[in-house]
RNA sequence: GGUGGAGUGGCCGAGAGGCGAGGCUCGGGACUGCAAAUCCCGCUACACGGGUUCAAAUCCCGUCUCCACCUCCA
């Protein structure tokens, strides 16, 4: 029985672990700042997919009802720097990318969210929310066509990062002939010539990188929700300036606050600048979506994780092992059915610790896997059940039928029959110990990418 | 300058006053015709210098190194 009250959560707009009470009970609602689509994903974005995904699948699990945002921005600078570079029109980079996105995120088996807004489909919303802004004097527009919000008149800013306004460095780039002080920033763009724009009561213009975050999160959530989540280095600006608009129009906007930390490589956060061989869909040439996940997976949310080949690798080696006795398993005892240990409830509960629930699957792993050797079969399917319950939390259940078992089909009864006939050579060249021969039936199995184990119950096939 | 984070064994990665997470690698053993798979044992770490304490990787003071954000960022 899975203890919901019990949650805690990092909220970094308190620095402290609460407990999660939600508003509304045994209903859960997030917004999850998604992609800016005009690059493909590489696997920092896709880790922050992960990690939110796999609290939504706790969060469900614990019984809430989750509503779970994810928006997608599909208007931006570098959209448009894009476009010009790759020579198409802006929109479409933007679904290009934003297919991409949504490719890696299914090869990953992060599941689509409840809603998945689109900046450019909600301008009216915007110019709802610039409105009433404008309305009740936070927001100003100076007659070129932008519209800024008046940071200086807020009653709190910067609350989140914890910094002073007076603290931060001059913005440098901004033109501030026409903003009230430096630090004023952009609601709303005035249109450049052959940039896209949309008509609003103060000239024709596109949106600003912040606004489309409050106004989506109050077109699906309400004034008030429950947690708002993102990477780290979305803290300052992007979800200051959202609460900053959005406490400016009366909303009480989120709750909890949650970021996840970033991949580094040799110690550095991985950047947009760097390369192509960090791109999702150049990692899963060399492992397969669940393995990367499990990977991605296997830092806490809020540590770094240093991503090398080498790690990435090991780390798919281990995800095997555990892959391995549950295939064993299953073929034993039958369909696994996935339960959640208390332990393992009682770890995610304290702010998701999956670093440990880690250990503990290992545990239940070597666990069933001496209950195996001793033929107890009921301890097998006790572990096998723990472990894929866990799995299933973690995004990483090998029978989830989205990872789509390739060795399902026809195929593999063919290939059964054909194993089968050269295991039973094998097995009476054993039998007069003719091992030269049952050797080299096992080599040419092996050549063909098939492993061959020999078990108590007889020879077993598994393609590698 | 401001704000925040990090330094743990060959590698990855938890923990946050006591009795040494876990995985991977490596070495040894059991099992096996040999393997594979599996299990058992071993390798005993917390950047540095002080301090507090019966007890410090964990708290305090100082130092070093690294990283991030400060209006493009997952």
């Amino acid at each position: 029985m899975t203890a919901v009250n019990s949650l805690k959560l990092y909220d970094t707009a308190t620095r402290s672990v609460r407990e999660f009470q939600p508003l509304k009970k045994g209903h859960v609602s997030m917004y999850v700042c998604g992609a800016t689509v005009q690059a493909a994903p590489h696997v920092g974005h896709i880790r922050s997919g992960v990690n939110f995904d796999i609290l939504r699948r706790w969060l469900a699990a614990s019984g809430f009802n989750v509503t779970f945002i994810r928006n997608v921005t599909d208007i931006d600078d570098k959209i448009l720097h894009k476009a010009v570079h790759e020579e198409i029109p802006w929109w479409a980079v933007a679904i290009k990318y934003e297919r991409a996105f949504a490719d890696a995120y299914d090869a990953l088996n992060v599941l689509p969210p409840t809603y998945e807004p689109r900046a450019t489909g909600h301008i009216t919303q915007m110019i709802e929310l610039m409105q009433t802004l404008i309305e009740n004097g936070s927001a100003y527009a100076p007659g070129n066509g932008d519209v800024y919000l008046e940071v200086r008149k807020l009653k709190s800013y910067l609350t989140l990062s914890n910094q002073k306004l007076d603290d931060l460095l001059p913005a440098g780039d901004a033109d501030e002939t026409y903003k009230r002080d430096p630090r004023d920033f952009a609601l709303w763009k005035a249109a450049k010539p052959g940039d896209p724009s949309w008509p609003t009561p103060w000239g024709d213009g596109r949106p600003g990188w912040h606004l489309e975050c409050s106004a989506m999160a109050h077109a699906y959530l309400g004034t008030e929700f429950d947690i708002h989540g993102g990477g780290l280095d979305l803290i300052f600006p992007h979800h200051e300036n959202e609460i900053a608009q959005s406490q400016a129009a009366g909303y009480g906007f989120a709750n909890l606050w949650m970021h996840n930390a970033w991949v580094t490589t040799s110690g550095e956060k991985m950047s947009k600048s760097l390369g192509n061989s960090l791109l999702v869909m150049e990692v899963l040439k060399r492992v397969r979506g669940i393995e990367l996940r499990w990977y991605l997976g296997s830092a806490h949310y809020r540590s770094m994780l240093e991503f090398s080949f080498e790690a990435l690798e090991e780390s798919a080696v281990a995800f095997r092992r555990i892959e391995s006795f549950l295939k064993r398993a299953k073929e034993t005892v039958g369909e696994i059915s996935p339960a959640i240990a208390d332990e393992f409830a009682a770890l995610m509960n304290d702010d998701l610790a999956v670093p440990q629930s880690l250990a503990l699957i290992s545990e239940w792993q070597r666990a069933g896997n001496t209950a195996f050797t001793a033929g107890n079969t009921a301890e097998v399917a006790k572990n096998a059940s723990f472990i894929r319950g866990a799995l299933s939390i973690l995004g990483c259940d090998p029978f989830d039928p989205h990872y789509g078992e390739a060795n399902s089909s026809d195929l593999t009864s063919a290939v059964d029959g054909l194993i089968a006939a050269l295991l039973e050579q094998r097995e009476a060249a054993r039998v007069r110990k003719d091992f030269a021969a049952a050797d080299s039936i096992r080599d040419r199995i092996t050549a063909m990418g098939i492993s061959i184990e020999d078990t108590p119950q007889g020879p077993r096939w598994s393609i590698n």
